[in-house]
DNA sequence: ACTCTTTCAATTTTCGAAAATATATATATC
DNA sequence: GATATATATATTTTCGAAAATTGAAAGAGT
């Protein structure tokens, strides 16, 4: 009789926003992302539980998720630590996202629906929305920006019909943006070029051009991650 | 049904036997390579537990896990299923596998050193004795020779310089173990073929011969790959 | 007969306490 | 003083009970 019908916990949903209703495991790994721990800290149990409010079980869960995804290391009877970041790895990670990324979307412009489309144009506009911004206010949003340079990205290859080529290609991406954020100070007078690079991909491949948007999307991943190399 | 749940069981320590004390995680994705747990089948806590005699949160650790190596899959709320298989899937492995190994391969001959090659001449010579086996014990010892066999191909890129070319590679190669187990039973003329193609692709390694050794893989990979994918 | 609600059982998910382990500190011995 | 041994502290790791969720069966109303 206390059991009222209709009201469901207030579970949110993966599209919540972004700042306070995510899941553990979505906070730990936008933390490491966000460098808010850094490279080879040690991940305690004692702080993160009081951190996130959780239980530890649910903890270890979320962590030794994070360790097959590469962000984190686990040395037994050790516990976790941030994984470390090297300019090798960077290389070769920008390396092989390359490849994949080139492959994807030439996948996903042969294969491509009106829906595909159009969330790429919607995505791209909200993404442009931010990098149109004056550079201060540009870098307090920094991380908002990511998360919107991450989905446009996203949208470009998310026709792509290689369900494995996508989960190798996102694998890349997050490592990736680790990279984005521990070389976040960068130079002010490339913001404006990086926001017409993006248009020219999008446009490139709503035209269908797998040859000219493959050409660009390696020409644009590749001056970004020299460009956080030399920062590293 | 002798295991009295309620003490604590002097839990073996890592250094234990290694026939039966592997950790959770080996176990359970072994049993799921091997097909002991048949694809889409539900993996309840319940039977878990009891069959390899631990607790629930272990278990969701290890199956958590999984789910980001691909064996299993997690609809929140219904719990753990193991990952369905598909003919489609299964080329698509094989097309990556088949990419990441010959760079790997060039790789490690780039960069292997003594120690490398007499690696690979041992585990060779193990993997060779299991295949030259007459048929009907070879397939009695089938789990054997599908670990010899992932033992002979790592030794082959242990080299590799890249960090995550080789990390891909093994999630790929994960993947195809387990379509090996699904079509297990194979047509019996082809034991001894398979054989002298892993003496070639070793010598051609051995002589450093990249581009002999990454043609003979290529066609090596492909070829078992077709046959699965005919028995799917 | 049909739909909507309620109840009950099975299962997942979370949590914190307790065991096992590693690290640091103190005490003894040569 | 240096090394080894013992004690104390900190942290990880494991476990099963309790809370939350789901799915199916029973009941009520139309």
């Amino acid at each position: 009789m206390k059991k009222t019908a209709g009201t469901r916990s207030p579970k949110q949903a993966k599209t919540g926003d972004p700042s306070s209703g995510q899941d553990v495991l979505s906070r730990l790994r936008n933390d490491i992302v966000s460098s808010v721990f850094e490279p080879e800290t040690r991940l305690k149990f004692a702080d993160l539980t009081k951190r996130y409010d959780v239980g530890i079980g649910t903890l270890r869960e979320g962590l030794s998720q994070l360790v097959s995804e590469g962000f984190v290391t686990l040395e037994a009877g050790k516990g976790f630590k941030v994984a470390p970041v090297s300019a090798e790895e960077l290389i070769e990670i920008t390396e092989h996202f390359i490849s994949l990324e080139k492959r994807a979307l030439r996948d996903a412009i042969e294969n491509g629906d009106d829906d595909w489309e159009a969330n790429i144009v919607a995505v791209h506009h909200r993404l442009s929305l931010i990098e149109s911004l004056p550079w201060e206010e540009r870098m307090t949003r920094h991380s908002e920006w990511v998360q919107r340079h991450r989905d446009f990205h996203e949208a470009l290859v998310a026709a792509c019909s290689g369900r494995w080529l996508f989960r190798l290609r996102s694998i890349m991406f997050d490592q990736l943006d680790r990279y984005r954020f521990v070389t976040k100070r960068a130079p002010e007078g490339l913001g404006g070029r990086k926001f017409e690079e993006h248009s020219e991909i999008m446009a490139a491949t709503l035209a269908r051009d797998a040859d000219l948007a493959s050409k660009l999307i390696e020409k644009h991943i590749s001056d970004t991650s020299e460009r956080a190399i030399r920062l590293l």
